[in-house]
This record gives C-alpha cells, sequence and structure tokens, in this order.
RNA sequence: GCACCUGUGGCGGAACUGGCAGACGCGCUAGAUUCAGGUUCUAGUCGGGGUAACUCGGUGCAGGUUCAAUUCCUGUCAGGUGCACCA
C-alpha cells in the first residue's frame, strides 16, 4: 500500500462524521467513560504544537476505552472570553464575537485534521449566551447564599492591560499576560468566598487520583497552618491580637510588629506622637509595586510607635510596637508578635532596630542565626515550660492562654477569596443591579442571559471603570425589588467563570431549562480522567472544584469531586530546548507537519517524543523517524505470509500486553517504541500472517487512527476499525521455553547461560556447573552464597 | 530564601517491586540499490584496550547500605518549576 496520507487522512475523517462514529449517546445502561481535555482559548494565532500532546494523549485513552465497550464522553469546546480577543477587535475595528467565530473556525478545522475523536455534537463555546445564561445563573446562586460579596480593597492593577488581577495572575509583580507592571490601587469588587471551602478543597484531596505534584501545589496554596491567637494587652488601653503557629516562644516575645495598613493606627492616633512619621511610611508602603516589595525583602524597615506599647502576657515585660511592611494586613491578624531568636524574619529586624534577642529554645546560636528547628529544640527561659520539646510547648502554651482567657487556638490560610470582576467588555456581564434603597439585587431568573450589549466601543478606560459603564441604556434600569430606577454592574466576570463549570455543560450541551439534566449529570460526572497543564493547578483545577462543591451543598450534582484523576502534561519546547516562541518565528505550525508529514505521523511523534509529563524538545528529524515507521507499516500489507510464526506471534501478543498496560500509565513512548521493535522483527522474518497483522493493526490505530482504518478497510476488516474490539493478550503465547540469565560472580556479570524458563535454582546450578564456565572463578575458592532470580541472574558468591 | 522536580551515549529518551545500563527513535559510519542526489535495504554505533573471543571503566560529584544500586540512604553541585516576608 502507498502511504498517501493526505487522502487517506481526509477520506476517514469524513466518514467519521457520516457515520457519528465518536458521538456519545445518553444511554444508561451501558458502562460510561467521561475523558476530558481543557477546552482551550482559540487565540487568533491559531493551534500550537503544544496543543495536539494532550489532546491525542486522551484521544488514545478514548479511542481505546470505546474499543474495550465504553460509552465514552470525549468533548470539545471553547473559552472563548478574554483579553486578547477584545485587544485583537479593538486593534481591527471588529466586533469580539466575530473575531471568536473565525478563531474558532480556525481552531475546529485544526483540530479536525488531527483525527481527535472529539464528540462534536457537543462542542460548546463560553461566549454563547446559551451557554453563559448558566455561569450567571450559577453566580447569582453563589450571591443568594452569600458567598459572592462586594469589598473594597486593594487591588492589583495591570498598568498596561489597564485592568484588575487576581493575585493568581500576577507573577513577580508583572501581569501574567502582558508583563506589564502591577500596582496597587484601591477599588471596589466582587469577590467569592472560596476561602469558606478551603478545608474541604485540602481534605478532599485525599479523595482523588491526582499526581502527586498537582495535590502539593493545591496544599501549599491553600496553605493551612495551626496556631494560635494571642491578645497583648497595650498602653492605649485596648488589646493588640496577633496569630502565631509558635505559641511556644511566647517567653521570647521582644516586640511586636503591625502592618502599615493595621487599622489601630487610625485607632492610636491621639497616643501616638510620631503619628506623621507613620503615616508617611504607610504612603511610601502602599505606593510600592509587589516587585519592589519583593526586591527590597531583604532589607527591613519600619517605624517604631512613639506612644504606645504592649505587655508580654507570660513575661510581663513593656515591649515596643513596630509598623513595617514586612507583616501583612492580608494575612492573620495584621500583627505578630516578634520572637528574633526563633525567626529568621524577626531576627533580621531585630538586628536592624538593635532589638533584644531572647533564647527560649535551646540547640542553636543565636548569636549567628535564628533558630526555628522546631523538632530538636527544648525550651529554656520560659517558666512553665521549660524542659518541655516544641510541640509539648506549643500545645501546653495554647491551653494556658485558653484557660487564662489571653487567647485561643487558631487556624489560618494562605488561600484569598477570589477577585471576581474584571473592568473589561468580552465577560460574562454580572447580573446583578445596584438601587439606592435596597442595594444589591440579583436580576430575576426569567431575563437571564443578561447579554452583552451591542456596541461600536471597548477601549478599556484609564479610570479603572469597564468600558460598559459608558453604555447609559444598557446601565440605566430599574431595581427588581422596588422599581424604582437603578444601575447595572458594569464590571464583567473574570476569564475564569466559563471555565469552572463547563465539564457540566458536556453532559447536556443543548439544554435550556437547566445548565443540565439532572440524569445525564448522574450519567456522565463525575469526569474519570482530566488532563490538563501544571499551571491550571491553583487557578483553573482550584475554581472548578470549588464551583462543583458549592452546585453539590446546593443539592444540584450528585459529585462532590468533579474529577476522579488529574494528569498533566509536559511542554513542547523549541528545537533549542527554550519556550517556543512565536515573536522569534520559532514556532512550529502544526499545519505544516500535517501537510509535510501527515496527522497521523504528528500523533504519533508527539507521543514518542519522550515522557508525556515532562517537557521535552521538537526535532523535526526525529518526526522523519515516526513518518519512516507508518511506511514500513503501510508495506505490512503486502507482505503477509501463510502460515504463522511462532516467535511473532509471542512477540505480538508481549506487544498487546505493552501497549495496553503502558497506554494507561501514559507511558505512549515505550508502547510505540514496543510496536517499532515489532515491525523490525516482522521485516526480519520477511512477514506476517494476516490475523496477527489485523492484530497489530488495532493496537495501533488509537495512536494513528487514519492509515490503520485504511488498512482495516483494504485486508477486509468488519466495520470501523476505531470500534472494533481492543485484543487481549494470550498469557500462554507470551511465555517462551528458555531464557539465558546472566552469571554473576560477587554480583559482577561474567557470563550467561540459557536455562528452562521458571526452572528451580537447582536446576539453574546444575546447568551452569554443567557448562564448565563457573571454573575459572571457583577454582581455589569456596561459595559463600547462592542468589538466583528466576529468568533473570544467577549470582554466585565466593571466598 | 523556602518547597518540589530533574541530572543516564553526539541528541530525544528506555530500564518492572534493587537483579545483564543504554530498549526504541534521531544522528553518524560502512556496504548494497541508484547515472547522481534523495529514498529504501543490510551491518555497526557508551568510553579505553584487543584482529577477535574477551577485558577494564561507566548513569552530575563524594560517601554509605547490599550478594547486587540509574533505582534506597546521607552530603554536595548543577539545571528547571512553583511560592515569595503567610508569622
Amino acid at each position: 500500500m502507498k502511504y498517501n496520507f493526505t487522502a487517506i487522512e481526509k477520506k476517514w475523517q469524513d466518514i467519521w462524521d457520516e457515520k457519528n462514529a465518536f458521538i456519545a449517546e445518553n444511554d444508561y445502561t451501558k458502562k460510561k467513560y467521561y475523558a476530558l481535555i481543557e477546552f482551550p482559548y482559540p487565540s487568533g494565532s491559531g493551534l500550537h504544537v503544544g496543543h495536539p500532546r494532550p489532546y491525542t494523549a486522551l484521544d488514545i485513552i478514548s479511542r481505546k476505552r470505546r474499543m474495550q465497550g465504553y460509552n465514552v464522553l470525549f468533548p470539545m469546546g471553547w473559552d472563548a472570553f478574554g483579553l486578547p480577543t477584545e485587544n485583537y477587535a479593538i486593534k481591527h475595528k471588529m466586533h469580539p464575537a466575530d473575531v471568536t467565530k473565525q478563531n474558532v473556525a480556525r481552531f475546529k478545522s485544526q483540530l479536525i485534521s488531527l483525527g481527535l475523536s472529539f464528540d462534536w455534537s457537543r462542542e460548546i463555546n463560553t461566549t454563547d449566551p446559551e451557554y453563559y445564561k448558566w455561569t450567571q445563573w450559577i453566580f447569582l446562586r453563589l450571591f443568594k447564599k452569600g458567598l459572592a460579596y462586594k469589598k473594597e480593597m486593594s487591588v492589583n492593577w495591570c498598568t498596561h492591560c489597564k485592568v484588575v488581577l487576581a493575585n493568581e495572575e500576577v507573577i513577580a509583580g508583572e501581569c501574567e499576560r502582558c508583563h506589564g507592571e502591577v500596582i496597587h490601587k484601591a477599588k471596589s469588587q466582587w469577590m467569592l468566598k472560596i476561602t469558606d471551602y478551603a478545608d474541604k478543597l485540602l481534605d478532599d484531596l485525599e479523595t482523588v487520583d491526582y499526581i502527586e505534584r498537582v495535590k502539593l501545589a493545591e496544599r501549599n496554596w491553600i496553605g493551612r497552618s495551626y496556631g494560635a491567637e494571642v491578645d497583648f494587652s497595650t498602653t492605649a488601653g485596648d488589646k493588640l491580637r496577633v496569630f502565631t503557629t509558635r505559641a511556644d516562644t511566647l517567653f521570647g516575645a521582644t516586640y511586636m510588629v503591625i502592618a502599615p495598613e493595621h487599622p489601630y493606627i487610625e485607632k492610636w492616633r491621639s497616643n501616638l506622637k510620631n503619628y506623621e512619621q507613620i503615616t508617611a511610611y504607610r504612603e511610601q508602603a502602599t505606593k510600592k509595586s509587589d516587585f519592589e516589595r519583593t526586591e527590597l525583602a531583604k532589607d527591613k524597615t519600619g517605624v517604631k510607635l512613639d506612644g504606645v506599647t504592649a505587655i508580654n502576657p507570660v513575661t510581663n515585660k513593656e515591649i515596643p510596637i513596630f509598623v513595617s511592611d514586612y507583616v501583612l494586613i492580608t494575612y492573620g491578624t495584621g500583627a505578630i508578635m516578634a520572637v528574633p531568636a526563633h525567626d529568621e524574619r524577626d531576627y533580621d529586624f531585630a538586628k536592624a532596630f538593635e532589638l533584644p534577642i531572647v533564647e527560649v529554645v535551646a540547640g542553636g546560636d543565636i548569636t549567628k542565626e535564628a533558630f526555628t528547628d522546631v523538632d530538636s529544640g527544648i525550651m529554656i527561659n520560659s517558666g512553665f515550660l521549660n524542659g518541655l520539646e516544641v510541640s509539648a510547648a506549643n500545645e501546653k502554651m495554647a491551653e494556658f492562654l485558653t484557660e487564662n482567657g489571653l487567647g485561643e487556638k487558631k487556624v489560618n490560610y494562605k488561600l484569598r477569596d477570589w477577585i471576581f470582576a474584571r473592568q473589561r467588555y468580552w465577560g460574562e456581564p454580572v447580573p446583578l443591579v445596584w438601587c439606592g434603597c435596597c442595594g444589591w439585587q440579583p436580576i430575576d431568573e426569567s431575563e437571564l442571559p443578561l447579554r452583552l450589549p451591542e456596541v461600536t466601543s471597548y477601549e478599556p478606560t484609564d479610570n479603572g471603570e469597564s468600558p460598559l459603564a459608558a453604555i447609559t441604556d444598557w446601565v440605566s434600569t430599574t431595581c427588581p425589588k422596588c422599581g424604582t430606577p437603578a444601575k447595572r454592574e458594569t464590571d464583567t466576570m473574570p476569564q475564569w467563570a466559563g471555565s469552572s463549570w463547563y465539564f457540566l455543560r458536556y453532559c447536556d450541551p443543548h439544554n435550556s431549562d437547566f445548565f443540565a439534566a439532572r440524569e445525564t449529570l448522574d450519567y456522565w460526572m463525575p469526569v474519570d480522567w482530566y488532563n490538563g497543564g501544571m499551571e491550571h493547578a491553583t487557578l483553573h483545577l482550584l475554581y472548578s472544584r470549588f464551583w462543583s462543591k458549592f452546585l453539590y451543598d446546593e443539592g444540584l450534582i450528585s459529585c462532590p469531586e468533579p474529577y476522579l484523576k488529574r494528569t498533566a502534561h509536559g511542554m513542547i519546547l523549541g528545537e533549542d530546548g527554550e519556550k517556543m516562541s512565536k515573536s522569534e518565528g520559532k514556532a512550529i505550525n502544526p499545519d505544516d507537519v500535517v501537510r509535510d508529514y501527515g496527522a497521523d505521523t504528528l500523533r504519533l511523534y508527539e507521543m514518542f517524543i519522550g515522557d508525556f509529563e515532562k517537557s521535552a524538545p521538537w526535532s523535526t528529524k526525529s518526526v522523519k523517524g515516526c513518518k519512516r515507521f507508518l511506511e514500513r507499516f503501510a508495506e505490512l500489507s503486502t507482505m503477509i505470509t501463510r502460515d504463522k510464526d511462532g516467535d511473532l506471534e509471542r512477540e505480538l501478543h508481549l506487544t498487546i500486553k505493552k501497549v495496553t498496560n503502558d497506554i494507561e500509565d501514559m507511558k505512549f513512548n515505550t508502547a510505540i517504541a514496543a510496536m517499532m521493535s515489532l515491525i523490525n522483527s516482522i521485516y526480519a522474518k520477511g512477514g506476517i500472517d494476516k490475523e496477527s497483522l489485523m492484530l497489530f493493526i488495532t493496537i495501533l490505530c488509537p495512536f494513528a487512527p487514519h492509515i490503520c482504518e485504511e488498512m482495516w478497510e483494504n485486508l477486509g476488516g468488519k466495520g470501523l476499525c476505531s470500534l472494533t474490539s481492543w485484543p487481549q493478550y494470550n498469557e500462554e503465547k507470551t511465555k517462551v521455553d528458555e531464557v539465558e540469565i546472566a552469571i554473576q560472580i560477587n554480583g559482577k556479570v561474567k557470563s550467561a547461560v540459557t536455562v528452562p524458563s521458571d526452572c528451580d535454582e537447582a536446576t539453574a546450578f546444575g546447568i551452569i556447573e554443567r557448562s564448565g564456565r563457573l571454573t575459572a572463578f571457583t577454582e581455589g575458592k569456596t561459595i559463600v552464597k547462592k542468589i538466583y532470580i528466576p529468568n533473570r541472574i544467577f549470582n554466585i558468591v565466593v571466598k
């Protein structure tokens, strides 16, 4: 068979489409399998070679599951709201919806050309009003439960995009997208109380099968820490409350620090002799961008409060209070007790300001550095804690504080609430109305979807308002509660909104009465296998788990966790091992690869490139190796022999076994290597019998489906190869009669010998002795020990 | 700074639960086919020594455990990713 990939691939893509080969039926009698990849943002630049890697991987899983008899849901859609589309629209004077339409069409044709077995009848688009109707509906549900609230706060403002960013979108003081400078700005924002779900999000990680590094990233991001809150009396006559995880070191607290934004600065205004100096410092601190604050992290700055001091509740000593930006208003109580002997930051600060350093945990050398080890220290200079280990002291101090009304145990999280607003046009409108007398009111559900108004200008504004704010006839409305004139919220939702529930919509994408019918959700959910990028572990993955848990608590879905299994793929780098950048013209266009080598070759290569979880550099030369393999494979149809060959049959069954198992472990590269070895053996033998070849075609089919369909048809296979049964390997047929094992002397390989497979130690040793290969090594020595690993090794220890 | 991950031929990468390191592919070398180039086929390809059978060394580095270590442990160096003063 001549390998005309262009014709073959088009032919089979059309046939799959005509025959609805990959449509997922809601047939509840069948066992289901839901495979999911992260739906892409349809950018203007089209598909990147990075996209096919995870798509092909789960396509292989989906195709194998279908062949194993599962009812498979493998859907695709578009996460299409977002800044680049809006910016492109502004630049080219188009409507973002039209830009989206264009980009989606291009992406879709590219994906189809890769032979991915998506169920296109379930295609969704987050910018479709029929879709975002339900995004808004879920938001209203959150609002009505008190999980959405508006808060005046210091936000991350990208000076370039002119938009507020979530903490997760700020990377080292720069905007994640445009790398513009990010500064702090006060703004009233919609927030979602994801922190209410911190414990569930953390604890339920135990119930799911995610790769460890994803779990780790989420755990660190949520950052739960157990400690205590302690009240310190002040000379202003009130109490200053701090959070600490080291209550055991309370005897060593020699000063206190409050964040520059701490409200007590205003409260103590009349007591503070240096109020001016303090507010000047506060000004300076808030003006700093995150980047500057990070840069200056090593050099501690601050101002001592003149006029208010505190009392250490266990030593009863008077200690000074400082204001310093190394204490964050957003964590704990915004104030700390400083124990310089046992905290690095406090140590640095104490050194800079020449404050006393009192050792309360013995074991380090506090003249050199803070001793922070919690596993080996013993308490000293600590009254009733002396002699205890740190953990016991911590526990005892917490009890002491509680009993004496000085404080209590407390859990804190790094996780912050989710800023759920953007000052942009191309996003879901927030379906709330501000009424002067009734406050924020949800619009009636019957008015959903609240559509984006058709306008001609989407330019962002310098004042931080959304472009929607300028559209007065859209903004002006009436209060749903009292009917008086009111104004709509003009911020839109962040890009993460639509993707927080999209996997639910796939279950029932055309439902106009509900986000998805319960029976479809109960059948298809949860997702059995979800693959996506590592970069989403603390963003999309956490957000979507949060929304799922909320919908579960609302009784709207039946699974508390949306994804049973989560894996992550590595990036595809440029040939130079660096990130493939479009700007430098180094990017490989998948269309070119499909045109020059074919989709099957591209699929195979992306799976063969290396460990799926690790990043790997692209190599056009290596692509040829995969092409060669497929050409040799196509040639097999002219090499059919009449009789079966025993060796080949055994290797075939071993290959079926390896491919079957490797797919489950995402070890696609070794599965392909095994099939390459098999083809080498077939060529060495000069041919293969037809029955064996048909099995070979079947196991290659998930990887290179077009060529397999073509050969399957040419050789008279029944129906579609893609829908035939996955072959069972025969364990008996994988066995060999004899096996070569290595002979080791004192652990070093010296020789080899052929023995019957699975034979016992005595038999093996007998054969080795008789072979005469031992005498040179054992002469004049005694055998101390024999170690025999059947079918592998015989190690003889001599002296 | 802290946490996590990764270090194996010229290159991408294999190696089950500790059991013959370098599968498979690329590249390279030689030969065959071809007017020639390309393609294809055959053989070889970790390093040192030997015509060869063979032999010694070898998985970032230094130790350790073991009959046996790429795999486990300790230390160390290098690269990558994440978090970034989280008390």
